[in-house]
DNA sequence: GCTGTCCTACGATCATGTTCGTTGTATTGC
DNA sequence: GCAATACAACGAACATGATCGTAGGACAGC
């Protein structure tokens, strides 16, 4: 019921990102997994993974299980709050703090809707905050 | 009729994006002004936002008229533009390339969209989708 | 028990981004 | 003309992120 523990008060950088995505898709793994979806073709060190998961483990961003001699990663956030911190910094920065701009820019980006589509998602959210809903 | 010259090779920093939104807010300004804007209570020092300025015109961040001793900057790319290369790498790194689950999520940052709203429309997205354009 | 393999830990290096002080030059007010 | 002010241009310093090599310990197979 308590919303969470404070959670993270670094924001990952994109090798970090990289590296969560793994842990995300994988769920728990060892450095060697992570390594080895992430640099298939060798054109990265192996000990660049592993310095990288340490410094997230001092971070805050993984948890880790020591009890093998391979110790076993966790994210320590959701791809749902990364999601929200990145998306959070995004609308403040390039979208003047308007999330609905960065909504429908992004849907531009999206195959399958085109600009009529568009235009009536857009008179949607419009007629919605005009609605004066205050969440 | 021709889109566009290539315009950026390099994505706009941090620090380079308040540059630039204080460019495209206000147009073409000096280095003073967009100092003034950015740092009022001058806890930057003016050579800081100078250097940064001096760097984006090196990268082609930014354009310059050179004409009076005070140089006027202008923006070399459209907010939309760099809308459109960030939104496009967030895109990638955290929402498994679906443009449209960051709308979605952006739109639950967005005040006045309540849940029932997202749901309405999460269908309407879900069913042009269904529809199979291809653009 | 020795050797090769796999792991963690750690320091060093390099690249990039940010900040600032100094210098030299132009402009303005007196 | 001279002093004060405003500006551009650097170079230097520092912080952070990313990459890698090396060292040392555990563990397997022989």
């Amino acid at each position: 019921m308590s919303p969470r523990p404070p959670q993270t008060e670094h924001r990952p950088t994109v090798a970090e990102l990289a590296i969560l995505d793994v842990l995300w898709e994988e769920g728990p793994s060892t450095v060697r997994k992570v390594h080895e979806i992430l640099h298939p073709d060798h054109k990265n060190s192996y000990t660049t993974t592993l310095k990288l998961m340490q410094i997230m483990h001092a971070k805050g961003l993984v948890t880790r299980d020591e009890e093998q001699r391979a110790h076993v990663y966790c994210p320590a956030l959701s791809r749902d709050e990364a999601q929200d911190l990145f998306v959070g910094d995004l609308v403040h920065r390039l979208f003047r703090g308007s999330a609905t701009r960065l909504a429908l820019r992004a849907l531009g980006h999206a195959p399958g809707v085109d600009d009529r589509e568009l235009a009536e998602i857009r008179r949607l959210i419009r007629d919605f905050e005009r609605d004066g809903k205050t969440r």
